[in-house]
DNA sequence: CGTCGGTCGTAC
DNA sequence: GACGTACGACCGACGT
């Protein structure tokens, strides 16, 4: 049988090199995590390749060493420990002791000594030893038994014939070429004029330092060997700090050191705690499920027992599950139910093969439902309501207004997640492992309805108990924080139902129209390309930038501008073609190509795919648990994307019709964010800008440029007009320069005109930062909060980063906020005086309304009314409004 | 054949 | 890289 292996871990050098490999990663709770999640990957690593029988991981000690004593300046020259690194070290030594390793720590002596020790003590036993380290200190203790692990792209054990091969000396020699070439890491002096080649000849030649001084006299012809005699003691000096100890008196002997059961439950809360969701799974190999009594109804006396118990408890979580992905064309497959944690029923209503026979018909189900979901005694919970108020309405039941959505509460109280899935959720916050989907599915591509019953009855039981449960927690996270509860109780529960109605009623497009624009588009793209590959002398790809890069820089010689961030190659942006296109017609050919191309696919040839017949309008999503800052995202098509800069793009939008007998009703908010900036600032001269009614880059511009607002240039106009949307954004003086394209010091000089003319506006964004920095998140008006770890960051460019968020997401989340509350208000009204009018798109500040030809004058009073009122704000909120037969027209 | 990162471009 | 928030088309590398 082989000899048994000692695995010795140099806890420091491990840290900080995954410290600084890894990207900034952070809980919810903005605990930085990168250092913590690259050590555990480590160590997990080093215990499945090595297999060692023994392992310890090993620490310098808090305070000095017996080196400092020897020589004060050991080690002067390091920087101390980022903060965001040295907090990480708590979490770094509980992993290691769920993981069931020993720690060994001494004072006054290195890790290096420590590790010198054990490698040596283990020698003598033997046993080989494996050294997880990138110090080349350490690179002295490889011999037959010991070797070094090194793992930065590729994993390297050092033996002995390594190191020699790389360094030149024997690794017993290593304290000698280092004595000589000394080490800046630790601050170690060497002899000057010896360098790694030099420290390496001459211990080729005569072995050791000492052997190098004593021949000192033959060198005095060279600079270095006058300094060798001149420096010996430092040399020596240098050799004796770099030598490891291995002589020293441990507490822990080889006994300590084996390698244990590891912790499992206490690793997996660990790892839920610190987020390593991938690692869960590993370390959980027998995960808590949840021990729920989960039943299957039968018949309507079953399922009448669960609703008369739900209006017992004043609440109803329901977990839905469907055959189609799409809520618009998803059928009801069943309904998980619970009113208590730890029990839930699952109503089947549309399992494939389920007949009357052995249960209730779907109708009876819904039928027998529809009471509850109307009784507003009952608080519906659920997780993702939106959809299953979709799907109940596709299959005639109420739409109820919902009480608590375990999604929508996950999101206000950590905005920046970047998932809001019942199953994360469960594993962060209840600990519970969620059965998954795919696992109860009988193949891949299967659909609810193919699980068996009494599975699917299990899965969605389940689900109803982990969403009641969740609700349970959030309510108590929220009661704590009562400006989050009010943003949650009166916008975000309220909006999910009026997104429901606005996804379900959808927008009509005209397709013959887009089909036509699209055979335009189809000509001109050929004529292009034809005009491009002409210009070429070849044919290529033009839609990949890498071909494009080739033949524009490689083959036609055009002077390249600047590389692409991620993979390096010659960026192919409009920006830089756009600079190309004077002197090169092909740099404005692709331009154009690229323009037709993108509105092709992305517009005309995409949106009349998401025609849905039984309608025949398009119904995006609009999703309310996605942007970081408070605003509403949309998918499936995106319809907050649809051009409107250029005459082509705006060509797409007159392909947004109404009803017949209906008219498109468009209504923005005019500069809504410099308005909440004017107010939040509190600014006299810009708050007067917008009480005036002035327009507002003008006045930017004429208080700038020192004019009078008549006397405004077009050029002053859209500088002032760049300067306050980069205002809005955190721009720097660098980007501001390029814009405008003049030096760094006159946009410097910009942002002070700016500054004066808006002084507390300057004021109130470093009154930001700096509170957020205190707070560590920023809140909008209307409470809504994000976390802002990036602020705690060591690395500058994160820090940056961090505070163009803190300043930004005030102003687009009060927007955001403002937006939503006027949407709620517009649906209540609008539903409540009976109107047929229906809000169907929202693009962040502007509204887009199908109205009846004969409501158009009652619904643009009721939307300006509500949109203007929706908050009350030291400057008057302007919404303009407009009417036509299309999405262009109707934009007034 | 599907997934995913990279690049680019559209909106506010 | 240097201005915040999104979604998505296309390419091309990579894994099954």
């Amino acid at each position: 049988m082989a000899s048994k292996k000692l695995c010795l871990v140099d806890a420091y050098n491990q840290i900080h090199r995954a410290y600084h490999a890894l990207p900034e990663l952070s809980t919810a709770q903005g605990v930085q995590t990168n250092a913590t999640y690259g050590f555990t990957t480590m160590l997990r690593r080093l215990l499945h390749e090595e297999k060692p029988d023994y392992i310890a991981v090993v620490f310098d000690p808090g305070g000095k060493t017996i080196r400092h004593e020897e020589y004060e300046e050991y080690k002067a020259n390091r920087t101390p420990m980022p903060d965001d690194l040295r907090a990480q070290l708590p979490w770094v030594r509980k992993v290691i002791e769920a993981m069931g390793i020993a720690m060994v720590q001494l004072d006054r002596y290195e890790a290096d000594d420590v590790i010198g020790t054990l490698a040596k003590t283990a020698s003598a036993a033997g046993i080989r030893t494996v050294i997880a380290s990138e110090d080349k200190d350490l690179l002295q203790l490889v011999d037959d038994h010991v070797r070094l692990r090194s793992d930065r792209t590729q994993t390297l054990l050092y033996d002995t014939a390594e190191v020699e091969r790389k360094y030149g000396v024997m690794p017993s020699q290593m304290a000698d070429l280092l004595g000589l070439m000394g080490d800046s890491v630790d601050n170690i002096p060497g002899v000057p004029g010896i360098g790694p080649k030099r420290a390496r000849e001459l211990i080729q030649t005569y072995g050791s330092v000492e052997g190098a001084i004593d021949h000192a006299a033959e060198l005095t012809r060279f600079k270095y060997g006058r300094n060798l005699a001149e420096f010996a003691d430092q040399a020596i000096l240098s050799k004796h700090l770099a030598t490891i100890h291995t002589e020293l008196e441990l507490p822990v002997g080889l006994d300590d050191l084996r390698v244990a059961e590891p912790d499992r439950a206490n690793i997996r809360d660990l790892f839920i705690e610190l987020e390593f969701r991938r690692l869960v799974d590993e370390y959980a190999d027998e995960p808590e499920t949840p021990a729920g009594a989960y039943g299957v109804l039968s018949s309507a006396e079953e399922l009448d027992a669960i609703l008369d118990a739900a209006r017992a408890a004043g609440r109803l979580a329901i977990s839905l599950h469907t055959d189609h992905a799409e809520p618009m064309r998803a059928h009801i497959v069943g309904i998980g139910l619970a009113t208590e944690p730890g029990q839930a029923s699952y109503l089947p209503v549309g399992h494939q093969g389920l007949t009357a026979a052995n249960a209730m018909s779907p109708s009876d189900c819904l039928e027998q439902l529809g009471p509850i979901l109307a009784d507003e005694s009952v608080q519906l919970i659920g997780h993702d309501l939106k959809r299953a108020l979709i799907s109940f309405a596709h299959q005639g039941l109420p739409m109820p207004q919902p009480a608590t959505d375990t999604m929508l509460a996950s999101y206000v109280l950590h905005p920046t997640r970047t998932s809001h899935s019942l199953e994360g959720l469960a594993l962060d916050l209840l600990r519970i492992q969620a059965t998954k989907l795919a696992d109860i599915l009988p193949e891949k591509k299967a659909t609810f309805d193919m699980v068996p019953v009494e599975e699917a009855g299990q899965f969605a039981a389940e689900r109803a108990d982990i969403t009641l449960q969740l609700a349970l927690a959030f309510a108590a996270e929220l009661a704590a924080q009562s400006g989050l509860q009010n943003l949650f109780e009166t916008i975000e529960m309220p909006l999910c139902r009026v997104l429901a109605r606005m996804e379900r009623y959808g927008v009509r497009i005209n397709t013959s129209y887009l089909t036509e624009l699209s055979a335009q588009f189809a000509t001109r793209i050929d004529d292009l390309q034809h005009r491009i590959f002409e210009a070429a002398g070849t044919t290529f790809n033009i839609n990949s930038p890498k071909q494009l890069g080739e033949v524009l820089f490689d083959n036609l010689g055009l002077p390249a501008a600047g590389k692409t961030a991620k993979s390096g190659n010659r960026s192919t942006k409009a920006e830089v073609l756009e600079a190309l296109a004077a002197e090169y017609p092909i740099a404005r050919q692709v331009i154009e190509f690229r323009e037709a191309t993108k509105l092709k696919s992305t517009y005309l040839d995409a949106l009349p795919t998401y025609v849905f017949a039984e309608t025949g309008r398009v119904h995006a999503s609009f999703d309310q648990a996605v942007a970081a800052t408070g605003r509403l995202s949309s998918s499936n098509p995106n319809l907050q994307n649809i051009p409107i800069r250029t005459a082509t793009g705006r060509q797409i939008r007159q392909a947004f019709i109404p009803a017949d007998g209906n008219q498109l009703l468009i209504a923005d908010y005019s500069q809504i964010e410099l308005r909440i900036m004017a107010h939040l600032s509190g600014d006299a001269e810009l708050q007067r800008a917008f009480q005036e009614g002035f327009d507002i880059h003008r006045a930017t511009a004429a208080a700038i440029f020192h004019v009078e607002p008549d006397d405004v240039t077009h050029e002053q106009r859209d500088r002032a007009k760049v300067i306050n949307f980069g205002v809005l954004y955190g721009m720097g003086p660098q980007r501001l320069a390029r814009e405008f394209e003049v030096s760094v010091k006159e946009a410097k000089d910009f942002i002070e005109q700016y500054r004066n003319a808006y002084p507390k506006v300057g004021e109130y964004l470093e009154r930001t930062v700096e509170e957020a920095k205190e707070a560590g998140y920023v809140t909008t008006l209307l409470g809504r909060i994000r976390h802002l770890p990036e602020l705690q960051s060591g690395r500058h460019m994160v820090r940056a980063f961090g505070e163009r968020i803190a300043v930004n997401t005030p102003l687009q989340g009060t927007a955001a906020d403002l937006i939503k509350l006027a949407m709620v208000r517009l649906d209540e009204r609008l539903t409540n005086e009976g109107y047929g009018a229906r809000m169907t798109i929202q693009v962040h500040d502007e509204l887009v309304f199908e109205v009846p030809d004969a409501e158009i004058d009652p619904v643009t009073e009721i939307v300006r009314s509500e949109m203007e009122g929706a908050i009350d704000l030291d400057v008057p909120l302007v919404v303009d409004i407009g009417v036509g037969a299309n999405w262009i027209e109707a934009k007034a």
